[in-house]
DNA sequence: AAACGAATTTTCGTATTGGAAAAAATGTCT
DNA sequence: AGACATTTTTTCCAATACGAAAATTCGTTT
């Protein structure tokens, strides 16, 4: 392989921007809440004024030791400098999808429909499904995705297939839960269509981000 | 100030070696729980195979994209990622819960049937619930605990109220999403019983623990 | 013990972070 | 509006992170 073959090196540039956004948004939402100066939280830290105000607008991504620093400067724990990045889940939220109402999603397996689109931040990601009897999935690719899953069998019958164990079929009541960085996959078990009722944890927001219209309106009224 | 006075610029290497060290080994563990090598985990993650090798023996301090990658790849969050030691989801974890298959629990106004018992540290708690038709509900104490609630309604009709809402009435097929740390309660809505799904977040295992007593139990004891 | 493959560590060059100082922007007062 | 102080951003250079490849170590088999 020649040099100019090498894969390049994946830099912070090539990181997508909003995640890193998002933290220095966090950091200087933190200063700010207590009333500090860059160089007040700069001589509580021990970092540089320059240092913090590059972290804040997301030019730079600061090294563990760094952001060690910082959170002690600001007398929180690192959970808490890393916690909830961006905007949380609105306190006092409460919101109802009466049946019928969600937001389609496609994916390459299946098609989902997607509960309480309008709720940002939530902790859990519900989604109902159909997944039709007879259709081939593409057993190439597992499922992944950081964080936990949840799935309940409305109606019907399923077949899951986690990576390294055998198949299992699971009937109207049944219920699964498991890591979801396993590779997973669901499949119709029957000569009919299954509906299955499915929550995840951890999503991305970016994995589900779409825009699209809702189909129906559902009552989410903080107070 | 001459440049003989200028204060030394703080290097990794004058952070205590205990903490960068100690990340380092939770990032190991975490590789070797999973029984994955260096390489397994550098393709997941996009880091190159020298990195990780540093970065778990506290040689190098992880920029914060750097650590965001690892995160994904090893299928968590950056607070479980950055956690101290302590319990965690047991990585690859697959659990299938047949029709009735659950732990009972009783609280003051219903009795669960609580879902996957023997998975420790999850992050949903499913449950199932029956509200019966009639039942006497304790109005004066709403429940709350911290974290975010998902209900469906399997059958029949529920009626929740929200503290500071309208009593909302839910059918069979709808389902509500709302912050659980808000006041809340269910109950039948007909003439019939109600079967229920409930999904709740954080949890703490102590209020599941089958320790509290069944009745006269204050649900405004503070934690 | 030797051979071999896999896994980890070391090396070295490049990219990026981080800090100090200068420049620019912002805020306050008259 | 102008003067001045404060705050933030930019600049430039040294230090360190990072990745690819080479070297070393470790585990398995014969």
């Amino acid at each position: 392989m020649s040099p100019n073959d090498a894969a390049p090196r994946k830099t912070a540039a090539d990181m997508p921007d909003a995640q890193r956004a998002e933290f220095g948004r966090r950091l200087l939402d933190l200063r700010r809440d207590r009333g500090w100066t860059l160089s007040d939280l700069a001589e509580r830290s021990g970092l540089a004024v320059s240092t913090i105000s590059k972290a804040e607008r997301g030019l730079i991504s600061l090294t563990y030791d760094r952001m060690r620093q910082l959170a002690k400067g600001l007398g929180i724990d690192m959970a808490e400098l890393l916690s909830a990045e961006g905007a949380a889940f609105q306190p006092g939220s409460f919101a109802v999808a009466p049946k019928g109402t969600f937001k389609r999603q496609e994916t390459r397996n299946y098609v989902y429909e997607m509960l309480f689109p309008e709720l940002r931040n939530k902790a859990m990601m519900p989604m109902l499904g159909t997944l039709k009897a007879h259709d081939l999935m593409d057993f190439d690719d597992f499922v992944r995705h950081p964080g936990q899953e949840f799935l309940m069998v409305l109606d019907g019958a399923v077949t899951v297939y986690a990576e390294g164990k055998a198949p299992v079929v699971l009937r109207q009541g049944d219920s699964a839960y498991f890591d979801s960085s396993r590779g997973h996959l669901y499949a119709s078990a029957g000569a009919e269509d299954v509906r299955i009722l499915v929550v995840c944890t951890d999503f991305e927001a970016s994995e589900l981000s779409g825009d699209a219209p809702v189909n129906g309106a559902s009552e989410s009224t903080p107070d």
